[in-house]
Order: structure tokens, then C-alpha cells, then sequence
DNA sequence: CGCACAATTGAAAGTTATCAAACGTTGTGG
DNA sequence: CCACAACGTTTGATAACTTTCAATTGTGCG
């Protein structure tokens, strides 16, 4: 159950940004997932004032929340959905530098220009906090820039070791580890489940993994054989043999 | 002039850590990198509570100041020389993250695990912050927790910066935009230097591009061909085409 | 001066990319 | 509800860039 669902009046008029993604402005009592989010240090009366600046955005699948050159506006943390992060060359080569679920935030920024563009890989979700307004908040809740800049840290750890799959290991190695990474996260909110969603396109992975769509199709049907995963429909991978996988990342 | 000179007595016993490094306990109140460093947005109040807790640290070439797997005791920030942050996989591949120089610190770290191994390039001086007694401070002092966490996210757009070089570029391309961002950081401190020092060795620069030290060398003896770099001694090289540099950088 | 190590250069091999075609899936419209 | 178009995925054959293996040259240091 998300903040929308709480609209009691369904003649409310809806709102939307520059580029037609609904917006809602609605407090954060409801939220599900608060104890993920960049929200989860504060106090009642913290949140309160956070609740107060903050918009919930709907994307549509496909949709663009941030343009690489854009002014950098706002910060958003994903509540439902995910989306990808890339780069791009001026030829049009894609690095995809991260995948991001509920919980995850976005929108940093170097010279208030943002590093990246992002766009929803499904009907997604988030909340978005003007950046300007979030600096004089930031101020008043030390928690709050405690915890932008643990989440910051994690970011840029999980960062190095993409550096690392980039740089010195094997497709099958690049592919294991992805999965394996999905893999980890998903059974961390959800244990017990082999099952992952797979949201992204095999040229999405390319492009996160530094392959090509060839390459991730080719090692992925290399992996069903070997009974690593399994793809029981499309957009889903099941976990067979986790030990196997976890090996096969690091190259053992 | 950094901290260690103003030593007044040579007598004084030198103190070294476990693994033989060089340390000193004297105040910041003369660093030479202040304006760069962690502390640059602190008061002179504030910078005596820091000076209280930080030592300055020196590291011999080749020496290591962290290991990836150890108990993250410390942050630090280099003052003199340059550091090579890096990861291994089991079968002794490497992954080099980042090169530090004067201003930049290392430490960050996940569930107090260093994330990464960091080695002295050369004779490198620093200051060591214990980063319990660390934390206390990021709470009297806001904007020490400020500073860090827009260097950390400097940090982040560098790596996604890096990311796209390591899935995406050439071998050429890398070595340009390697070549670049060294000149760039160079001309920043130094304006008006065409010469960059290069302290790390071509392996080095293999294991930060994803390359082997082979292709390295044999891309840089092709760019010294074409007139953009020069390398009039061993560890040091010329920008001799600055635009050219940029736009093989991007593969334009 | 000579040894040890780093850098360069050469030839051959290999992993992944590129080009191309077939196959599947999804969504739309007749 | 089916047909078909559009798009994503898979598979195949060939090419290319980079790696690997090997030898030579250069540099720093005892």
C-alpha cells in the first residue's frame, strides 16, 4: 500500500510535470517502505517537515525522471517500480551505471548538473524532494545528512565492485555476478524466493555489464545449460544452483 | 611545508604503526592542502577538535596503508605523494579504483570492512582520522559531515565517470581519458603545466583502464606517434594536444 | 658494472563484437 | 479472435580488438 492509494477523493485533480508524469503531494505517515529509504533515520516530528517538501511522482514505463543534462532539481527516492542509470557517448554508446528499486534514491549532482540520466524500467513510483529546499533541511536534521551520506558510501562501494566486474571479468563471470547481485537483493526484502524479476532488457544488461545483447543472450542460454537459473517465462530468472552461481562470479 | 617539517626536535622518538609506518601527532594549523582536504569547510574552533584526534602519517613507496578485508579503523587524507585504491579477485586479478592525490581521502567503508586495499605510489604523507572518534565529531560538527558527504558524492560520479570507460570505451579512448582527467586535476593546481607526472607504472594503468600492461604501452607509444602526448622522461608526460587529447577521449 | 625489474615490440590466439537471419512475443486492428 | 507488424531475443558465421606468450630493450639501483 503506497501514499497514493490513500487519496480519498478520486475527482482530486491530477497533476503533472513538464514531461507528464503524475505528481502527488501527500504526507509519508503511509509509507512502505520507509525503513529503506532515505527518510528511515528520522523522527516523527523529522518527517513531518521532510513530508512537507516532498512530491510522490508516477512514471510510466519508459519515461524519463532525469536527463544527464539537465539542472538538478530534485532528489527522488524509488517507492515502487525500478529504474535504470546511464551515460551516454556522443556516438550513442550506453553505460548503464545502476539498476534501482524501492528504497534506492537518485539525483546526485556535480555542479547542480546531474551525472546521469535515468529512466523507469516499469511503472514506477517515487518520491522526489526539491534539492534546494532539501539543503535547508539537511541543516536542520543532521540524521538526515547522516543518512544521505551512509547511503551515499554504499553507493559508491557497490560502485568499485561494478569497476571491478567492468574491468577484469569474463562475460559468464559479469552475468553470475548481476544475477547473483539481483539475486541477494530480492531475497533480502523477500526471503525464501528463487524466483527474480528480470525488468530489464537483455540490452539493458549489455549495457550495465559492458556487452553487448548477443553476448548476455548467448551466456545467459550457456547458464540454463549448465543448470545455474532457469527462465521460467520471460522477465523472470529462477536461482537453481545459488552455490554454483555464486563461484562462477568470481571467476573460482 | 607540510606538518612534519615544523618538528622542532630531531630527537623526538618516531612512532610507527603495525605494519612500520611513519606517524606524528601534531596540529593541522599548517597544512599545505587545507582548502582541499576533509576539513577545508571547518572553522578554526572546529579544525582544533579534528587536529585533536588526527595524526599525520608517513608511507613509504610501495607501502600499504589499508587492506581490503581489514577492520576499517581510519579515514584518510593524503597531503603529500599518491595512493592507489584497489581490488583483488581470488586468482590475483586486480582492479585499480581510483588514483589519490593531495586532497582526496580514503577510507570509506561497508559494515566497517574496508571495501578496498590502498598502497603508497610514492613517498605519500597523510592525515589519520580514527573513525570512531570520527563519528562523535560528524555530530558536533555538521559541516564536517557536509564535506564529507559532497566529496563522497564527488567520489560517485567519478566512479560512474569510470564505469562507462572500463563497459564502453576503447583502448585508446581510455588511455586519453585517463591522460586527460591526470592533466585536468594537474592544470587545476598548477595552471599553466603542460607536464603531468605519471607516479604509477604501465600495469598500474592497465589494472585502473581494464587493460594489460601490453596494450598500454603499445597505445602509448601510438599516441606519442600521432603527436598528442610526449614523454620526454620516465614518469612524466606532455600534453602536446590538448584538443586532440579531448576528442579521442570520447571517441569523437 | 651488472643484475633485476619495467617497458616496449612482435607474433599468434582467443574472447567478444559485428553482421545477419530466424524465431518469439506483444500489442493492435481488422 | 486471429493476423500481422513491430520489437526483442536467440542463434550462426565471420571479423576485430585485445590478450597471451615470448623476446628484446631500457632503466634504476646495489
Amino acid at each position: 500500500m503506497d501514499t497514493l492509494a490513500r487519496k480519498k477523493d478520486p475527482s482530486a485533480p491530477v497533476k503533472r510535470d513538464h514531461i507528464g508524469n503524475r505528481i502527488d503531494f501527500s504526507p509519508c505517515s503511509g509509507c512502505n517502505i520507509h525503513e529503506m529509504a532515505l527518510c528511515q533515520a528520522l523522527s516523527c516530528h523529522e518527517l513531518k517537515g521532510l513530508s512537507a517538501i516532498v512530491a510522490n511522482i508516477e512514471v510510466a514505463k519508459g519515461a524519463t525522471l532525469i536527463n544527464e543534462t539537465d539542472q538538478a532539481e530534485f532528489l527522488f527516492n524509488v517507492t515502487q517500480g525500478s529504474v535504470k542509470l546511464y551515460k551516454l557517448m556522443p556516438d550513442g554508446r550506453r553505460q548503464i551505471t545502476g539498476f534501482l528499486f524501492p528504497g534506492d534514491f537518485l539525483g546526485i549532482a556535480l555542479n547542480d548538473r546531474y551525472a546521469y540520466s535515468a529512466e523507469a524500467l516499469e511503472a514506477t513510483k517515487a518520491c522526489r524532494f526539491p534539492r534546494k529546499e532539501m539543503e535547508g533541511l539537511l541543516r536542520e536534521m543532521p540524521e538526515l545528512e547522516h543518512r544521505l551520506l551512509s547511503m551515499v558510501s554504499n553507493e559508491l562501494v557497490l560502485a568499485q565492485e561494478q569497476m571491478l566486474l567492468l574491468g577484469r571479468k569474463t562475460a559468464q563471470e559479469k552475468l553470475c555476478s548481476f544475477l547473483k547481485g539481483l539475486y541477494d537483493r530480492r531475497v533480502k526484502r523477500f526471503p525464501g524466493t528463487s524466483s527474480v524479476p528480470l525488468p530489464m532488457s537483455r540490452s539493458d544488461m549489455g549495457d550495465f555489464l559492458g556487452l553487448t545483447t548477443e553476448t548476455v543472450s548467448r551466456t545467459m542460454t550457456n547458464l540454463k545449460k549448465k543448470g545455474v537459473v532457469a527462465l521460467p517465462s520471460k522477465g523472470i530468472v529462477n536461482v537453481v544452483n545459488y552455490e554454483l552461481l555464486s563461484d562462477l562470479a568470481e571467476g573460482v
